[in-house]
RNA sequence: GCCCGAAUGGUGGAAUGGUAGACACGAGGGACUUAAAAUCCCUUGACCAGUAACGGUUGUGCGGGUUCGAGUCCCGCUUCGGGCACCA
């Protein structure tokens, strides 16, 4: 019979569905596993081959574990928020929710097609009010939370008021912007307005004048791990540093246990190590420093204390608050003229552009060790978000201290035994202190005691310094994370409206029991005139206290009316819990039920690109902990076990069009040159110039144009003159990039579905190479998996079209053949390697085919192992095979070594570690019998005939080695 | 600059320190067929020898080392990919 893919995948899928096969309850008899894909954004050009990858492979795992006979959530939903499609409504005037449905239809419908066991009665949208109805109650509680230093862990802020309450500042030890300091009474003399502001100093959701990531041309703030190489990461715009009032969540308070939790989880060392260079943890020691001949101090940071004998000046940020107190009457002109230069330059170009540049503020601070007066520079290259924006500078040991000591003309102290610095800076944390003091009158007594390192380790040297600097009360060692506060408000339309209005100016959160606040219908989104957010342009978007509405704008009265946020929330938000609200994801009463979160706990096996390290998996990570604090969410960390898989690339193909005009020039004809300073080649045909023009790459066969479907492509193309070379061939140009609409390079899964079926596409994808490597896509294998299918569904059938199956004992090849599958497909599943099994079932396959193989047991045990792989191939088989139900509860096989054990084995015999020969061996010999069959085995009399043996190694079921030597 | 990871035939890729190249694609040859598709069989790292049959040498980016034995472990490079980057 032959194997009919349409028939067979339509029909599995459309009962599937009227089954609810896939359909999941908590059943309290099952032990829970859950398996979750990133969901995707619906974008406009459709599922490419690239997504199903880690689908796939999450569905096998999912499928395996059900056959094993856990209770299996595989949810799935869409990421609904984003900018192109709000992009898109500004281009069209189409309204985002529209083109954003559209596409989830598309994607539903492509998914479909893969035979995915996706429980769809739980899909989420982030984008509909029931969703981001918990994404708002879930930022209201930030907003009423502060958290604790001493017990880590979120509280709330009534209990902080409390405190204010009694005691003020005194005695607390909690997360803030900046370390505020007042008695009860002041705190109690305070107006509303006042407190507002002094609680937004602790709250987890904050309102903080920061200064943000600015991207003009989105006309957006953006957060850091948006922004790369000072660009946007969407669409590559220039960023801009600017201060702005926004809404923050305060992620650097959870850093330390950001860092902790990673060391828990099962995720791959390379985003583990991403992560931890993000919080980026370092230890180190906060000085004071007093300013001469003024009544200020400030504070610095160093992670080294050592080196406090080496400090020839300070340096401040441009953008510290310092600069202005610090600066001289006389130097103030030219302060204020750098300052004027540092905002006049991109994020960008600061990142590209390392010239030293810096201008004295004509103020001293003193060095509390040494007691000598140094300089206080201003300069760029400190950072105002990091430490104390102040730093000690000892250009001896630090390679940019050092380049700015020599632009300025200012002295260097070496302080490290047999450290050159006439060249260059020794950065080194190893050596020998010395020059710590130069002389004894050169370090200052405090209760007696000066500091002396000269002798000690450099580590000695901090610790010591430590310890003076904590005695003295000169300052404190302190922890700092580089890990920065989310920036968490948009100025765009398409996101979560927040649920907050201002009273007097007072952010102030809507009811609980008003949620959610939904997105207001506008018909323009863009910005208004008066460069307000898109959201200004909602008529009926007003709080109306009393009713606890939303009402007309023109209604605002400032006394029970006031006006609503304009600003949405960005991309993360409703992507950091997504996870939770998939285990009751139709609770109107709250995020989840108590019940499910204590039955579903937490991700077991999370797949994603690893794209998301800085991003995504932090935030979320961070939501989860915040939940976890509030007993919402049960476990300290949302996904367990994490796999990468690696992206499809595409490939993109390239005509070439002489510029100004409309002919193409086969690639072979041109002249390729590579220009060094745009960083890219360019094409020349006889002295002129061309461009690369993206062709489709169905227009394209092998590294061939096809010119008449490149004619009916595009209009542009229609009329088009094409240049061939000597064979009347058009040659075109081919790179691999990601997978793009606007590169023309995108291979969609249905067409592959339509002409070898989603088992076939499901095998292939496994098959190309480990899950978590990136590789282009093609199709020049797939014809392999195809066959497989077929030839496997060939040993369910007689010639005459009946199943093959008979109620005989399997042979012992039979059950040697399977139990070897079964351990090796178990094995690999659980190593998610499964570009390793799919060549195990070929050989599986093609021995029961020679075996003749017709027991009914052996046959059905193959058909449960494939049905990870080839779901609707299986289901097939297993009905015919006469099961009424279906094949995704059958058990899974388990190998019995017993019929894997071989009588005899085949060794390699080697003489001074060469093969010689093989040879049959028991397969239980000892070593010592080994060596002795070997030796006496007629072969070996050749290699052993006048000589003396030294060594023999024999490793049981490898090898047997005689070290030989001339006797 | 710092921190990870990788490098194996024409291609994708297999190999707990133990006969490198599983499996698949592609290529070549053959069978079946009026023909095509489909299917099946043989060969396929390189070089040499041989061809009735059996072989030899060499070979996992480069250079060393450990070991009876290294694609695998160690040291030093090269190239490519990823992350972080005036983070004090």
């Amino acid at each position: 019979m032959e194997y009919n893919f349409r028939d067979i995948e339509k029909h599995w899928r459309e009962t599937w569905a009227k089954e609810g096969t896939y359909h999941v309850t908590e059943d309290k008899n099952k032990k829970k596993f859950y398996v979750l894909n990133m969901f995707p954004y619906p974008s406009g050009a459709g599922l490419h081959v690239g997504h199903p990858l880690g689908y796939i492979a999450s569905d096998i795992y999912a499928r395996y574990k059900r056959l094993q006979g856990y209770n299996v959530l595989n949810p799935m939903g869409y990421d609904a928020y984003g900018l192109p499609a709000e992009q898109h409504a500004i281009k069209t005037g189409e309204h985002p929710a529209i083109s954003t449905f559209q596409n989830i239809d598309t994607y539903r419908h492509q998914l479909d097609q893969i035979g995915f066991c996706f429980d769809w009665d739980r899909e989420v949208r982030t984008c509909t009010p029931d969703y981001y109805h918990w994404t708002q109650w879930a930022f209201q509680k930030m907003f009423n939370s502060f958290f604790c230093n001493k017990c880590q862990s979120a509280q709330p802020i009534e209990e902080l008021i409390k405190h204010f309450d009694a005691k003020g500042t005194d005695g607390i030890d909690v997360a803030c912007t900046e370390e505020l300091s007042f008695t009860a009474d002041e705190w109690k003399a305070m107006d509303e307005q006042a407190k507002s502001q002094v609680l937004m100093n602790y709250r987890i959701a904050f309102m903080g004048e920061t200064m943000v990531n600015w991207c003009p041309e989105l006309g957006t703030v953006l957060a850091n791990d948006e922004v790369v190489n000072g660009v946007s990461e969407r669409g590559g715009f220039p960023v801009e540093q600017k201060k702005m009032r926004q809404w923050c969540l305060r992620v650097s308070a959870y850093s330390q246990r950001l860092l902790d939790g990673l060391e828990t989880i099962q995720w791959s060392d390379s985003i583990k190590e991403t992560q931890k260079n993000w919080i980026g943890r370092s230890e180190g020691t906060e000085v004071q420093i007093k300013v001469e001949d003024q009544e200020v101090d400030f504070t610095i940071f160093t992670t080294r204390a050592d080196t406090m004998f080496g400090v020839t000046f300070f340096v401040l940020a441009p953008e510290s608050e310092l600069v202005e107190r610090v600066t001289t009457s006389e130097q103030k002109a030219a302060v204020e003229e750098y300052i004027k230069y540092v905002k006049s330059r991109t994020e960008r170009e600061r990142m590209i552009d390392h010239t030293v540049t810096g201008v004295f503020s004509g103020a001293y601070g003193i060095n509390p060790i040494t007691g000598d007066k140094c300089p206080i520079y201003i300069s760029e290259y400190v950072l105002a978000g990091y430490g104390t924006g102040a730093i000690m500078a000892v250009p001896a040991h630090d390679s940019r201290d050092y380049a700015f000591a020599k632009h300025f003309n200012l002295p260097i102290i070496p302080l490290v035994e047999g450290a050159d610095v006439s060249e260059e800076s020794y950065d080194a944390k190893e050596g020998i202190v010395m020059n710590s003091p130069v002389s004894e009158d050169k370090s200052v007594k405090y209760e007696g005691e000066a500091l002396n390192l000269n002798g000690k380790t450099i580590k000695e040297a901090i610790a010591e310094t430590k310890r003076f600097v904590k005695e003295h009360h000169l300052g404190r060692v302190k922890v700092n994370f580089r890990l920065r506060d989310a920036i968490f408000s948009r100025q765009r339309y398409w996101g979560e409206p927040f649920p907050v209005y201002y009273k007097n100016g007072i952010p102030t959160m809507i009811p609980e029991e008003c949620l959610p606040i939904e997105l207001p219908q506008v018909t323009d989104f863009k910005p208004t005139k008066t460069g307000e957010p898109p959201l200004g342009n909602a008529q009926i978007w007003a709080w109306d206290e009393t009713n606890k509405q939303i009402v007309d704008k023109a209604l605002i009265d400032e006394k029970t009316i006031f006006p609503i946020e304009l600003y949405t929330m960005p991309g993360f938000a409703g992507s950091s819990a997504y996870y939770l609200r998939y285990m009751d994801p139709k609770n109107d009463k709250a995020l989840l039920s108590e019940e499910a979160a204590e039955y579903w706990q937490n991700v077991d096996l999370y797949v994603g690109g690893s794209e998301h390290a800085t991003g995504h998996l932090i935030y979320s990570r961070f939501w989860n902990k915040f939940l976890f604090d509030l007993g919402v969410s049960k476990k300290e960390e949302p996904f367990q076990k994490l796999i990468n898989q690696g992206m499809i690339q595409g490939w993109s193909s390239f005509v070439f069009r002489l510029k100004g005009t409309n002919t193409y020039y086969s690639y072979d004809l041109l002249e390729v040159k590579y220009d060094d300073a745009a960083k890219k080649n360019r094409y020349f045909f006889e002295g002129q110039e061309l461009d690369p023009i993206y062709t489709d790459i169905k227009t394209v066969n092998g590294n061939l144009l096809d010119i008449e479907k490149i004619r009916l492509w595009l209009p542009e193309f229609h009329d088009a003159e094409f240049i061939l070379n000597e064979q009347g061939q058009y040659v075109i140009f081919q790179a691999i990039e990601k997978m793009s609409k606007s590169k023309y390079n995108v291979v969609n899964p249905d067409d592959i579905c339509e002409k070898y079926g989603a088992d076939t596409l499901r095998l292939y994808e496994m098959f190309l190479g480990p899950i978590e490597q990136s590789k282009p896509w093609d199709v020049a294998g797939i014809d392999g998996c195809f066959r497989f299918l077929k030839k496997a569904w060939n040993l369910y059938w007689t010639k005459d079209d009946q199943v093959a199956a008979q109620d005989v004992a399997p042979t012992k090849e039979n059950l040697k053949t399977l139990h070897k599958l079964i351990k090796k497909v178990t094995e690999d599943i659980e190593a998610f390697s499964y570009n390793t099994s799919i060549p195990a079932f070929m050989v599986a396959v093609s021995e029961l085919q020679q075996q003749k193989c017709q027991s009914r047991e052996t046959l059905e045990q193959l058909v449960i192992l494939l049905a990870p792989f080839a779901p609707h191939f299986s289901e097939e088989l297993w009905h015919k095979l006469g099961h009424e139900t279906t094949v995704c509860d059958a058990p899974w096989p388990v190998c019995n070594e017993e019929y894997l054990k071989e009588d005899t084995v085949t060794l390699g015999v080697q003489f001074n570690g060469k093969v010689r020969f093989s040879f049959d061996f028991p397969a239980d010999a000892t070593p010592a019998q080994m060596q002795e069959l070997a030796q006496s085995a007629p072969e070996a009399q050749k290699y052993l005939e006048g000589m003396q043996v030294v060594k023999v190694i024999a490793v049981p079921k490898r090898i047997v080695n005689f070290v030989v030597k001339p006797a």
